[in-house]
DNA sequence: CATGGTACTGACCGAATGGTCGGTCGGTCA
DNA sequence: TGACCGACCGACCATTCGGTCAGTACCATG
């Protein structure tokens, strides 16, 4: 049994990895001191160092964590749908879903993408890849079913679906502040009018009405 | 005639502006010093604490400058463009342009806007909505002119337009680093396909072809 | 010439920073 | 039992942080 009082049962290490992920995605590298980081994970600062060489080594360690937790949940995305702009709306309040309930370490990855991190751009930019090849894999499943356009850039398709829902994400209380962009705070919602304008298009049509 | 042994004209005050743009824009607020900030506007620490009360004083000047610079600009969209295609192409290459000619206040504006900055959160927002303003409108006049499909949400086309600029704009090396995406860095070509996508979408249709 | 105001500086301050050190404690294994 | 080890801590260190202050140089107006 170890000294800790009450409930908190996680090994001293867990909670540093678990208060530098929480701190680093809310406040960035400058933002966080270690006397604040040792403050939250209920650890003295010196115990810190004797896990982590230096403040950097935490910060990647991290890192390294919500790469991996990002990855593995990444591959579950059901391929079984058949109808396609269900598939679609499917991935994209899924994608979108995710942010939201891994809001720490999806905040932590962005700004590695966005090269403002301590720039191991390497992790996250697998990370983000990895999620385009999916994306990819869907439309070209897409064409070749005579379903899309053979003639439209399935990177077009990837990079909008996920712009889209990564801005919405980084961007919910400037979005809710805007009645008519509040919609975007709502996956579903979101997911059902973004996957309607990339699959139809914004044109009035001659024929017929999806 | 002061000091100033050599080029460099422009007066004290405008030189720690532009250092407080350029500095926080990059490493944001709390991976900027002082002490930074007055080598890189060669000027004394002191004498910045003599043009501003404190660091949040000159950060938030240096916002208030960056917003003003951005709305002057945002004025100058050509209304007079015919064809409703190539006036969403024209508005999507040039605001992504303009994100990338503009770097440092779109940075400093992002970070607000996405609440990672200091939370000053109306400006970027009043900036932000206006912008979206702007493409509301575009919108909607393609729709009073039959053009654009009436049961389309404007807000949702606007939204996908600068989700996917601004995006392209943050993540540009990790863009060009796969082959697929790399287009999204020439911001013409990007114009070009997404606008295409978000006008025609992706689905095949029974009738012509644009 | 005095006067006063503004731009500007070097030297300095207490607090906070990332990081170190010597040492305690509880367990493991010979 | 005793040697050893990793987890852990309080106290401490040098440096840097944002910010202050007394004073100088310069220019305008009286």
């Amino acid at each position: 049994m170890n000294g800790m009082s009450e409930s908190d049962e996680r090994s001293a290490n867990q909670r540093i990895l678990d208060a530098g992920l929480r701190l680093f995605a809310a406040h960035g590298y400058d933002g966080v001191s270690m006397t604040d980081l040792a403050a939250d994970a209920q650890v003295s600062k010196a115990n810190i160092f004797h896990h982590y060489a230096s403040k950097d080594a935490l910060y990647a360690a991290v890192l390294k964590h919500a790469v991996a937790d990002f990855a593995t949940r990444l591959a579950q995305l059901n391929r079984d749908e058949p109808e396609l702009a269900s598939r679609v709306r499917t991935f994209v309040g899924w994608h979108s879903r995710r942010l939201r309930e891994r809001e720490a370490p999806t905040r932590l990855l962005l700004r590695e993408l966005f090269g403002q991190g301590v720039s191991r751009p390497e992790l996250a930019h697998e990370v983000f890849a990895e999620s385009q090849r999916h994306l990819f894999e869907l439309v070209e499943a897409g064409q070749r079913a005579g379903q899309l356009r053979a003639d439209v850039d399935p990177a077009v398709v990837a990079l909008t679906l996920v712009s889209v829902d990564v801005f919405s994400f980084l961007a919910t209380p400037t979005l809710r502040a805007i009645p008519q962009l509040a919609f975007a705070a709502d996956q579903d919602e979101l997911a059902r009018r973004l996957s309607d304008l990339v699959l139809n298009g914004a044109l009035v049509r001659r024929g017929e009405r999806t």
